[in-house]
DNA sequence: AACTATTTATAAGC
DNA sequence: TGCTTATAAATAGTT
């Protein structure tokens, strides 16, 4: 990276390796601890080098992370062997416990209650992140709402088009009279869900007028004819 | 680093936090892998975005690191009972497992994340909280501010007081000359953060002229006199 | 460890 | 998020 760019192999050299460890080290933890304080992040860095000598870094504590770390990691986990697992770490119990707690509080102080022991720091957080929330709640509503909208939309545009159809058919079999009702059967039902009214349309009598007042119950108030 | 200097300290804008939090982290993760390779270095880095999302490397297993991690720095620790606790009630310890999982998710979708499994019903029942936890937030907040001027108005009405007393007193002593320095360790000191201040303003010379300069030190920016 | 030429990382802006 | 650019930082090789 610098007087000779490198390949990034390990460095065959045992004194150049020790040296470069070090002035690295130096560089990963530096950047660790400037990333956890610009951005607010839990760091925990955990270094052994090749002789066996252990570093670390960590910005709170290095058990809550690792905790936490574990937490996390074992909600992806399928439960093969609970015991096997709770032998193994039992640790975690305790853990288990506190993230519970750590979360109810958590969860609390989201809905408003249990605020008397933040400070205007800790409120002026919390409302930032409660803002940043229910903006994107919000937004997903919309969203929804949108998505609904177009289904419905599409859905009135098929049975006003079922609808003309229908019309037509009427229209071209001024005689048949009662035959109309015995081909309901016909009509084309694309999902199920509107099956009511449009038999609730084909019922409305024998023969009739082209007039709109039987088609006004397909509009689902969308401006389509 | 690049277009100006900063200074490593929290970034206050979210935005510009969570942006500067993906390019540090790929930057440290970077650096975390080559000196892994280059000095063939056991190293486990974990990290929690502020948001609670986890990011992590290994060059080889995180367990292992860990549990390396661990006995090097159990010799410090204790094992207060893990038998006892685990077996008085195991079969909460999946209850446990689901209840933080839970509890993640509710967080998370607090948040605005997570949310497109809800139903829309769920989205606006979900806005409502967050918005009653906002308010109660802000009014909490609000009502924090209050008490805090408050406290200094009355802090400021205190030394506002022991000044006119002081000044009396010096008004009543025309002759007494370096006597007035005596007495300042009756200058009634509410907390003790105030102290400087006062004591400065005491030791600003013997007799004084009641003119205003001698007392704007203690004014506190606030409209007492 | 100090030096320094060079490579990298990255802050700000889009 | 990704790209660009100017500049700060990190650092490989040397002494």
């Amino acid at each position: 990276m610098v007087r000779e760019k490198i390949q990034i192999k390990k460095i065959d050299n045992t004194a150049a390796r020790q040296v470069t460890f070090s002035k690295r080290r130096r560089g990963l933890f530096k950047k660790a601890a400037e990333l956890s304080v610009l951005c607010d992040a839990d760091v925990a860095l955990i270094v052994f080098s090749s002789t066996g000598k252990l570093f670390e870094f960590c910005n709170s504590s290095m058990k809550k992370i690792i905790e936490k770390h574990s937490t996390h990691s074992k909600n992806l986990e399928k439960h093969d062997q609970p015991f096997l697992d709770l032998n193994l770490d039992n640790s975690n119990y305790a853990s288990l416990k506190k993230q519970v707690a750590e979360a109810s509080l958590q969860l609390r102080q989201m809905r408003g209650e249990a605020l008397e022991k933040l400070t205007v720091e800790e409120l002026q957080q919390l409302e930032k992140t409660l803002e940043a929330g229910l903006g994107r709640v919000m937004d997903r509503k919309g969203a929804q709402f949108t998505q609904q909208i177009n289904s419905l939309q599409q859905k009135a545009a098929k049975l006003a088009e079922e609808n003309v159809r229908l019309r037509r058919r009427v229209l071209e079999m001024p005689n048949m009279g009662k035959q109309v009702m015995a081909d309901k059967d016909n009509v084309v039902n694309e999902d199920g869900q509107s099956s009511e009214s449009v038999t609730n349309a084909s019922h409305s009598g024998g023969p009739q007028e082209c007039d709109d007042s039987s088609v006004t119950s397909l509009k689902l108030g969308l401006p389509y004819c």
